[in-house]
DNA sequence: CAGTATCCGAGAGGATACTG
DNA sequence: CAGTATCCTCTCGGATACTG
């Protein structure tokens, strides 16, 4: 049986209904286990997914700007992060032949809406960080420590 | 010295607040390395954070429909999703000493509207699966396959 | 500078069993 | 039902070294 994301997946260990009910329902749903959008959602909001995304701003970055602007960030999971997002169609890699070498990051039209969300979401996380704190403090003291 | 987010830092002192009036130099910021709103970041934009704080909609929802919604989800992960959540002041979890008992997870003012937030960023790329989906077919066949 | 390759430990995360 | 506890596996991710 095959829906319309692909081969059954031997992971998945739920008992899934083999109906082809599925196969009407067409639209992506991240709450489904092997829908395609988890996996993109997964490297947009994934531990240094958003940071990347959110450090792309102000026209093209170069790698070691972005590894700055990204505190904390090793230079593998930057790397690699970065790839995930240019397959996705996010982020366009542009390489200079100059010397030294030098490589551009930007985000495309897709990355770009996808940053201005991203970045609604942080500044209001931020925002709202004394109330989490106070949230913290109060989870702390009421036993739960 | 101290900062608020634990190193060595000659600008501020989360200790001794009377010193100064820094608080210009200390508003949040997620790009930070050790800045607290990254945690809680993580945690709401988790591998599993994003989809548990999608699928906490429409009043309270109990424990095995959370994992129903959750696609995937086992019960490990969604308790210690569910907690740090609550902790974080975004789910409100609630024990009714019924039999069998039960308990209801719903979102609090703070944790609605992150998830309003969630819900956009999640329908979104969604509705730009598509696009999504074109992108990785020629990044692979561009030769980075 | 801008990466890739390799090694390795820590912790995420799954399966199972058990409790109130 | 709603979890917690335990065990165990596997991946993530950091450190280091190397290439163009």
């Amino acid at each position: 049986m095959v829906s319309i994301w692909g081969t059954v997946d031997p992971m998945s260990t739920r008992a899934e209904p083999e109906t082809d009910e599925r196969a009407l329902d067409l639209a992506y749903d991240v709450l489904q286990a092997r829908c395609p959008s988890r996996l993109t959602l997964e490297h947009v909001t994934g531990r240094w997914g958003t940071l990347i995304m959110l450090a792309l701003y102000e026209g093209p970055v170069r790698f070691n700007e972005l590894r700055r602007r990204v505190a904390g960030v090793s230079e593998k999971m930057l790397s690699q992060g970065l790839q995930a997002l240019e397959r996705d169609g996010f982020v366009a890699r542009e390489v200079l032949s100059t010397m030294p070498p030098r490589v551009e990051y930007r985000l495309t039209d897709l990355g770009l809406e996808t940053h201005r969300r991203l970045k609604e979401l942080a500044v209001f996380l931020e925002s709202r960080m004394p109330e989490v704190e106070a949230a913290q403090a109060r989870y702390e003291a009421g036993g739960n420590a």
